[in-house]
DNA sequence: GCCCAAATAT
DNA sequence: GATATTTGGG
């Protein structure tokens, strides 16, 4: 079962999202406070300019094993850009350092839960911690705290899925109190995600099949030509004029991937192998705005 | 220092 | 109102 190892890995890297999905969006955006930090100077190109994030994202201190390739970085482009619309810190004169940078709110979109879910469940449950999810997901501009914060509110939603499902809905019929019922504010962007099964279900220490872990390095496909020089790559046509769902349902998430940082902690067991399961919500819903799409599987109701 | 859980702010 | 961010405790 070799072979599936790397087959694992890399039906999951195919799931995440692809690159076209992720690199239109980004652009632009760079807040304000963002620019002085950096010293740029603004373009003055109303267009989408291309993503220019931080100008040496992360140290780069990857691959230090031979060369590094130049600019074509080697991983998708996902970078987290921020949605800063309009918030002008104290600082609207434009002095104050970027020191006090508050970075606005993350909005976790079904394509970046669905990185986190995959990183999740490629960790296993176990060994799924803020940090080590953050390098796995490796994405730029994404903080501890952001998945910290996500992983929290993902877990309840896994044990809200549990206290349901379990036992065969055991408590189904209830009602009574103690069993969540599928709460309005419990998530939405969560059930727009696959959950892999083993999430709900302990997985048992017998057999425990541990998988070297394989930092994702590696890519494929033609991105890496283009990668690379974020601010000179080709934009793509599509560009969106403002932020928020737009009404094809289509929408991405302004991130773009960070080169693989290093990652510490590779000992993660990686227990059971990808289970088959499919996703969707590749088209996120565009219902008039923000609406669930597709509520958990796990049940048939 | 990290993680978890709750409270607060937007 | 919902979500993400921030603060406190272990």
């Amino acid at each position: 079962m070799r072979e599936e190892d790397s087959n694992w890995f890399s039906k999951w890297e195919d799931e995440l999202p692809s690159p076209d999905e992720l690199t239109p969006l980004s652009q632009t955006l760079i807040t304000p406070d963002l620019a002085l930090a950096f010293d740029i100077p603004t373009p003055p190109h109303a267009n989408p300019s291309p993503t220019s994030p931080p100008r040496h994202p992360p140290p780069t201190p990857t691959n230090h094993s031979g060369h590094l390739p130049p600019p074509s970085s080697v991983t998708q482009p996902i970078s987290a850009e921020f949605a800063d619309s309009s918030e002008l810190g104290p600082n609207s004169g434009g002095d104050e350092p970027a020191r006090t940078l508050k970075r606005p709110r993350l909005v976790w979109t079904p394509q970046l839960h669905k990185r986190f879910v995959d990183a999740v469940a490629h960790l296993g449950i176990k060994n799924a911690v803020p940090k080590t999810i953050m390098q796995l997901m490796s994405v730029d501009g994404l903080t501890r705290e952001n998945v910290a914060s996500h992983l929290q509110k993902y877990r309840l939603y896994l044990k809200r899925m549990q206290g349901l499902s379990v036992g065969g809905g055991g408590g189904g019929g209830g009602g009574g109190g103690l069993a969540a019922s599928s709460d309005p504010a419990t998530d939405h962007l969560f059930a727009s995600s696959p959950v892999p099964a083993h999430f709900l279900h302990p997985v048992r220490p017998s057999s425990e099949h541990y998988l070297p872990f394989v930092p994702v390095a590696l890519q494929h496909h033609q991105m890496a030509a283009a990668a690379g020089h974020p601010q000179l790559q080709p934009q793509y046509h599509r560009q969106v004029g403002h932020f928020g769902p737009p009404p094809n349902g289509q929408f991405e998430h302004p991130f773009l991937s960070r080169q693989a940082g290093p990652i510490h902690r590779m000992g993660a067991p990686i227990h059971n192998p990808v289970q088959p399961y499919v996703e969707d919500l590749e088209s996120a819903n565009a219902n008039g705005g923000r609406k669930v799409l597709t509520l958990f599987p796990t049940g048939d109701d």
